[in-house]
DNA sequence: TGTTAAATTGTGCTCGAGCACACGAAATAA
DNA sequence: TTATTTCGTGTGCTCGAGCACAATTTAACA
């Protein structure tokens, strides 16, 4: 590694002070246009990193960064959320930065917006949030913006020119993923994308998901699968499958679009005689179950902890070392079997 | 969040000097019993923690760290390491860390040794190797501890207790995922487990790998599945597949314990009117090119990029704020088809 | 009680970046 | 010519931990 040069050793090397330096490097006041060249030309010779300990050592402000997130007693789907923020808390105890954590009712925009002016009282310099609701979340964020709090999200995309960043996966390829398994699963047969459970205003992904899916089959030459969409709430949701299912014996494969793929197993499990491939989404423990009862055959995971932990992260090093927050983190697509799953589960 | 207390805070409020504050924290030097007390009692009721980037600011020295592990050029699963070790770098550039990689002939001992002696020349604070070769390894790391050396290993385990940390996957596991994924693909029929091309110095990962693909049958009620293990090697290998073929034509399935499952796929893709079930490890071009032609079903991804990403950068943190690393560190076992593959290559 | 050694405690400098302030020189105004 | 503004530049302090060294107190002994 080359000599690390400081401040000092650049106004040494220009033969100017180091105030003059720092006032070439940041542009800042006025500069000759001597000292300039002076400075430019041992700038260009050398590679100057400024040391971010020292930089960040007289700035005791301590940032405050809000996390808004459904309420894991509501969808424990978020509880993994709440593991990845604390970790990344904990890798940061060190340093001035409050990361604070506020639930909203996933069910209820109302307490969405509710739980945002409970946290704007607190004036966070940064909210990592998931936007849920679509409408709701761009006013929220567009409210930030004018506050010139720093918005990131997590989980769900929001097209928005003023958020700093995204974390989360490729839905569409996710759906690819769950086509491909169950086309190396059966041979042929029926296929059901079943989209359970979530309400209109969050729809979004599950379309993405289904595109995605039906995309993967399109594209085989062969048509050796037939595809139907069904789209079910409770509490109509058992009889139509039930239903469905005694009409149409030559069923092979299930899709399950949301966490809830335990809904489905439950009811496919009873089968005696035939085994239906199910793909589903999201290691709660209820889907672990079937997983490992053989019901659901792969789970396709989305890593909620990691999702927080990077967003959580990507925070603190932006405010405590200015480190850049990339636009789009994309992470993998976890394919999940019952071997697997251990390594994704605290 | 609370107060950040400084030394001066609690040297103010025990009424003592910060230089009797900084004794009693490092235990350094003698200090009396009151202030010990008084120290004491002020550090019971306060979260003291020291500031990293304060404390590191001073720390003028650069750690050396080198990295031993064998030249992608000879064999290309460990090229994505080098991406992995260059992130790192580049996160860090701005600390006082150097990072140097050298590379050995993965077929040969005496470069190994060799390779080392080189690398010892350059007296680095620690050294983050891959221990290919059981016994070499084993002296190296020995003698690294007597110079005072750190030590981490990636990739390979190696029970030493001087070994500071490791980095990578548990291999039974990663052949109970196989056996899981050869389950669902196939419904009975004849599985061969395939060991090739490498020597038995680095054989131990292949055994544990067969250990974990035949636990997992033997604990299913059901004997649907005949299992049988090829030791293979080229020349050779390729006739007797070729003949093992043609005398089983029952053949459902083959988990290939390397990186060479296109060798097989090669021969197997031939096979006009049946199609041969392959789960094999890495997701080299070759790989990738038989799983995208349906001759691979199922790839197992061990990430050889983010456990050399992984180990530079707990050395790095280690040194520059001090934080503890991870005796061991399993990444999850990744499963990896068409669709999800860009995921975790570049 | 005085002298010296030992034990304990306090002071002040260092690290590098950043920034306020002061100093000087040149330019303009009176 | 002197006063005042403007521009350019250098100086010196800050942040917190760590550590060397100085200063002070206490103990030991003649």
């Amino acid at each position: 590694m080359e000599k690390i040069y400081t401040i000092k050793d650049i106004a040494e090397l220009a033969d100017v002070s180091k105030g003059t330096v720092d006032r070439v490097l940041h542009k800042r006041g006025k500069v000759s246009q001597i000292s300039l060249d002076k400075v430019n030309a041992v700038l260009d010779k050398i590679d100057y990193q400024p040391n971010l300990i020292a930089r960040n050592l007289k700035n005791t402000k301590i940032y405050r960064i809000c996390i808004l997130l459904p309420d894991p007693k509501k969808d424990p789907y978020w509880q993994p959320c709440i593991e990845g923020i604390n970790e990344a808390k904990n890798e940061f105890k060190a340093f001035s930065i409050s990361v604070e954590t506020y639930y909203f009712n996933p069910t209820s925009t109302a307490s969405f917006l509710e739980t945002n002016e409970i946290l704007l009282k607190t004036s966070p310099d940064a909210v990592l949030l998931v936007p849920l609701f679509y409408k709701e979340a761009l006013d929220v964020i567009e409210n930030y913006n004018t506050l010139g709090i720093t918005s990131c999200t997590f989980n769900n995309h929001l097209k928005s020119s003023v958020i700093k960043s995204f974390v989360g996966q490729d839905l569409f390829q996710s759906g690819r993923v769950a086509a491909r398994l169950l086309d190396l699963l059966l041979k042929s047969g029926l296929i059901v994308i079943i989209h359970i459970d979530e309400d209109f205003e969050n729809a979004n992904h599950m379309q993405e998901k289904e595109k995605g899916f039906r995309d993967y089959f399109i594209h085989l030459e062969d048509n050796k699968f037939e595809i139907l969409t069904f789209t079910l709430k409770h509490p109509q949701f058992k009889a139509t499958l039930t239903n469905f299912l005694n009409k149409h014996p030559d069923l092979a494969g299930i899709f399950v679009t949301t966490s809830k793929a335990y809904q489905v197993a439950e009811i496919t499990s009873k089968i005696k005689d035939k085994k239906i491939a199910i793909v589903g989404y999201d290691l709660l423990e209820t889907n672990m179950d079937y997983l490992n009862q053989n019901a659901v055959d792969f789970l396709i995971h989305q890593n909620p902890k990691r999702q927080a932990y990077f967003g959580t992260t990507s925070l603190i090093e932006y405010f405590i070392f200015g480190k850049e927050i990339p636009h789009e983190k994309l992470l993998p697509i976890y394919i999940i079997n019952t071997e697997n799953a251990k390594d994704y589960i605290l």
